[in-house]
DNA sequence: ATGGTTGCGTGGCAA
């Protein structure tokens, strides 16, 4: 079982480069961050020709999620008790019998910000629910765009980042706490090259230069981390024309 | 270099 995450800031812009990434990779699990669509205009048809069904929570210009997969994704989740929230920023549904939670966790904009604090009390919030959920799901995979770095190694210049917004302490900490309920960043179960990223800033020719983030992350419970055989980025999709700022993590599993 | 670029939507915000 294949299963990916992939932050497209504009599924409107980006869905041929998704169909053509999934028809060349076809994985049996697609999360999709920033659609930035509402849900009435969600490509249903396209995907469904690419052999995909999908659930998806979107909202106007900003934010929202989908999960896109061959077979259907039931019990879908959008919203968690104790998150009041209008912003399209969680989908949790199961595929084949493993429960998939979708997050775009907040960005937070800057340390100490309005938004950063909405941020770390977001992640709290989010962390509580996926304590129960794991609870409720032996086959549990948390995946999508963390907006998190979660070591230096992480960071292509982990001092001109030092304590800024996504690796700051309180924001690694927050993160550290979904470790601590027993989930695996299964990218670093195995080996990986140096200077792994999955984001790079649009501006300054960050891509080219490979100053990058590694904030696009997929969690595993225990037995997901078990089966899990294989965890890898593509930056094939970062180099094409009007890339996403993201490329998609892959994580293979035998169930 | 407190800049730079992209998306949405058509001014300015979010990332």
């Amino acid at each position: 079982m294949k299963i990916a995450t992939w932050n497209v800031n504009s599924l409107k812009v980006r869905l041929p480069h998704v169909l053509d990434w999934m028809a060349a990779n076809s994985p049996d699990v697609l999360a999709l961050q920033e659609t930035k669509l509402t849900d009435d205009a969600f490509p249903v048809e396209a995907i469904a020709e690419a052999g995909y069904r999908c659930v998806y929570s979107g909202q106007k210009t900003y934010n929202g999620v989908a999960v896109l997969a061959k077979s259907e994704p039931v019990d879908p989740l959008t919203d968690i008790e104790g998150l009041d929230d209008p912003q399209r920023r969680i989908l949790a549904a199961t595929v084949d019998g493993v429960r998939i939670i979708n997050l775009y966790v907040v960005n937070g904009s800057e340390v100490g910000s309005e938004k950063y604090a909405y941020k770390l009390a977001w992640m709290d919030k989010v962390t509580t629910w996926i304590a129960g959920e794991l609870k409720r799901h032996e086959r549990l995979v948390v995946l999508g765009d963390f907006n998190v770095a979660p070591e230096d190694q992480d960071v292509h210049d982990p001092e001109a980042w030092h304590e800024r917004i996504l690796c700051s302490t309180p924001e690694r900490e927050a993160l550290g706490k979904l470790f601590a309920l027993g989930l695996s960043d299964c990218f670093r179960k195995f080996e990986q090259p140096e200077q792994s990223f999955s984001w790079w800033d649009y501006r300054a020719a960050a891509f080219r230069r490979n100053m990058g983030l590694r904030i696009d992350l997929i969690l595993t419970s225990p037995p997901m981390t078990e089966a899990c055989t294989a965890c890898t980025i593509d930056v094939a999709p970062r180099r094409l024309e009007r890339p996403s700022d993201h490329a998609p993590v892959v994580a293979e599993f035998v169930l």
